[in-house]
DNA sequence: TTAGGGTTAG
């Protein structure tokens, strides 16, 4: 309030300012009611310039030659100009204009506002609707084309009480029944959240368009009210409403959160059907959908299709295939975003420091890094989120605190990225001194922050402690554990050999233990060679998950360690004949930027041969072929780090 | 001179 009150007086100031000024330059005829013929030929040449730089040469044309055409109608033109045709607007040139402007009328304002209100910069935004408030102030009385203006401004800032102020105005001025006016209210109430008063504009009004759909459709999508928005667009066609690009783009929208590709191919079909324009925002909200409802083929051949791409389309693909898990496809298309010499912004570098993360590609991790520090793009936010996330989960845990400790704004993601990191890497210790930091820095921790707060509890033996978080997490911030809290608890206590207690916690559980709870109890009896509790965990997860080999292979394991040969080769043999769907695990490393993977019998690999001969040199007292031409190939470091790979396929259960 | 569109984290 105080902030606003000073933007006023600081402005009012520079209006006074300005009046004297511009009696100095003299010669502002008033609003002329009609057009004249050197008015008309200065308003062509505005509309020819290409850049303010032109627009500021003949402004100076008229002041040194023509003072008798500083006209309102001239500067209002001026105004409308660097709102609308210019990439940049330079919004202090236009606010010298607008100080020019001796009694500036409803037009001008009209300008102004529209000007400060396209911009995306919530501050922007605000200074429009300072504009507003001085025409009020002056009592000029604001017209059908100042409130779409002003309430963009307000949908802008998000702000709601000085939008429902601008409502008032809009009835006490009788232009509820204007449909510009209406559904620039809508979107403001939608843009704030507010979707009871967007439903009730638009229930009431009597003469909804398009936009007023769409404006619904938006209201309840940008909620998370999904079904309904789809709902809404379903009621629409059968209004014999003709839904256009924009329409499609927030259903498509819709569909892709709703995870649902049975309908997003519905809405594609009906695309098809109508003709529709596919431009690059359409492409890439169908690039968006296809992803989000798992089918990569079908996003990809979209963005293959598309005529037009920008950085939101490869965006769109990098960040959807590290959604599906796909990483190092994702990294290909960063690769292939480069070659094609598209500029990465934020949301490339967070897509590509997620995959690196997954991928443990610490190596990529560190280019990006130095990309992001040699552009000077500030490692706060998302991105300084994404790098301390990247370089934990690749086991840096140094670097992570170095980016950790240089961000001027940490956030819940910040502490949960570093705590996951430290717990994953046996550093439960230091994660749970973190945590304890939370509350002091004023941030609360969320339901992800406590996976890895008991992850570390689990990982360094801290029992009571981990008792102590997991009852804290509802008592004190409210949040419901969910099964991966339950499985991280059973963990806990199975690994300190609390099985009783274990079995105890997972028959009083509130909600239904599910395969990742069964899971850990199960490890828990490998870790105790607890055979026969193993055996009904066993029975348990196969039911749950008849199509996975994982509970099979582990109870194998557990047999094998109890010296139980029979049993073990027995397990084996039925899971063979059962002919389960395999786990899709998988080891990968990264040498010299390239990431190699090993999945169980895969043998894609170029330098398989090499490795499978490495492998029998292990597992083999007599020595293979040596002079095998690929081996001679491979670096003694390739050759150490692709076996470390191999053994890690091997730590999980695979054979390479 | 007026309104509605796509991508980002643990």
């Amino acid at each position: 309030m105080l902030n606003r009150s000073i933007k006023i007086h600081k402005f009012q100031k520079a209006m006074s300012f300005s009046n004297s000024s511009s009696s100095s330059l003299s010669l502002i005829i008033p609003h002329a009611s009609h057009v004249d013929p050197q008015e008309l030929s200065i308003i062509r040449r505005l509309d020819s310039c290409k850049s303010t730089r032109e627009l500021k040469q003949v402004h100076s044309y008229i002041i040194k030659t023509k003072p008798t055409l500083q006209t309102q109608l001239i500067y209002t033109k001026f105004i409308s100009i660097c709102a609308t045709s210019y990439n940049h607007t330079d919004l202090s040139y236009v606010n010298a204009i607008f100080t020019q402007v001796s009694n500036p009328s409803i037009s001008v304002y009209n300008a102004i506002i529209r000007c400060f209100s396209r911009c995306k910069n919530s501050n922007d935004s605000f200074t429009a609707l300072l504009f507003y408030r001085e025409l009020l102030v002056k009592g000029l009385v604001p017209d059908n084309y100042t409130y779409p203006f002003v309430l963009k401004a307000c949908a802008q800032s998000r702000a709601l009480s000085e939008g429902q102020e601008v409502h008032g105005h809009v009835v006490k001025n009788g232009l509820v029944l204007d449909l510009y006016v209406m559904n620039t209210l809508m979107r403001m109430y939608a843009v704030c959240g507010v979707i009871g008063a967007v439903r009730k504009l638009f229930d009431e009004y009597p003469q909804r368009d398009l936009v007023s759909w769409t404006t619904l459709i938006q209201g309840y999508v940008k909620m998370g009210f999904w079904k309904e928005g789809v709902k809404v667009f379903f009621e629409m066609c059968e209004a014999n409403l003709r839904a256009d690009e924009m329409t499609m783009v927030v259903v498509l929208s819709a569909c892709a959160n709703l995870g649902d590709l049975i309908l997003g191919r519905r809405i594609h079909g009906y695309m098809r059907d109508h003709n529709m324009n596919f431009d690059v925002f359409v492409g890439n909200a169908l690039v968006d959908m296809y992803l989000k409802c798992g089918d990569a083929d079908l996003a990809r051949k979209v963005f293959n299709e598309m005529p037009v791409k920008n950085v939101v389309s490869w965006n769109s693909m990098i960040s959807g295939l590290a959604q599906q898990g796909e990483f190092k496809e994702a990294l290909n298309m960063f690769r292939k975003m480069q070659s094609r010499g598209v500029k990465p912004d934020d949301v490339t570098i967070v897509g590509v420091l997620n995959s690196c993360s997954n991928l443990g590609m610490l190596e990529l991790g560190k280019w990006v890094h130095a990309y992001v520090d040699r552009n000077h793009i500030k490692a706060d936010g998302y991105i300084g989120n994404a790098l301390v996330d990247m370089y934990a989960k690749c086991g840096n845990i140094d670097e992570a605190f170095k980016v950790f400790n240089g961000m001027k704004c940490r956030d819940v993601y910040t502490y949960t990225a570093i705590i996951v990191g430290l717990a994953m890497h046996g550093q439960g210790g230091r994660a749970l001194d973190l945590f304890s930091e939370m509350p002091k820095m004023g941030i609360e921790p969320d339901s992800v922050t406590y996976v890895g707060v008991l992850m570390a509890c689990s990982h360094t033996g801290l029992v009571s402690e981990g008792r102590k978080h997991f009852s804290q997490m509802s008592r004190v911030y409210n949040l419901e554990p969910q099964t991966e809290h339950y499985g991280c608890m059973v963990d806990l206590l199975g690994r300190a050999g609390l099985i009783n207690e274990a079995e105890e916690f997972i028959k009083n559980m509130p909600i239904e233990p599910d395969a990742f709870v069964w899971g850990a109890l199960l490890g828990a009896c490998k870790i105790h060679g607890k055979v026969e509790l193993a055996e009904i965990v066993m029975d348990k997860l196969v039911k749950m998950e008849p199509e996975r080999d994982g509970a099979y292979i582990l109870m194998s394991n557990i047999y094998s360690s109890a010296n139980k040969w029979r049993d073990a080769i027995k397990l084996r043999k039925a899971l063979k004949e059962k002919n389960t769907k395999k786990t899709p695990g998988c080891s990968s490393i990264e040498l010299d930027g390239v990431v190699h993977e090993f999945r169980k019998g895969d043998k894609s690999h170029q330098k398989t041969k090499a490795i499978y001969i490495l492998l029998g040199e292990i597992t083999d007292s007599s020595w293979p072929v040596r002079d095998e031409q690929d081996l001679l190939e491979m670096s003694k470091s390739s050759r150490s780090l692709l076996l470390s790979s191999i053994h890690l396929a091997e730590a999980g259960g695979l054979v390479v």
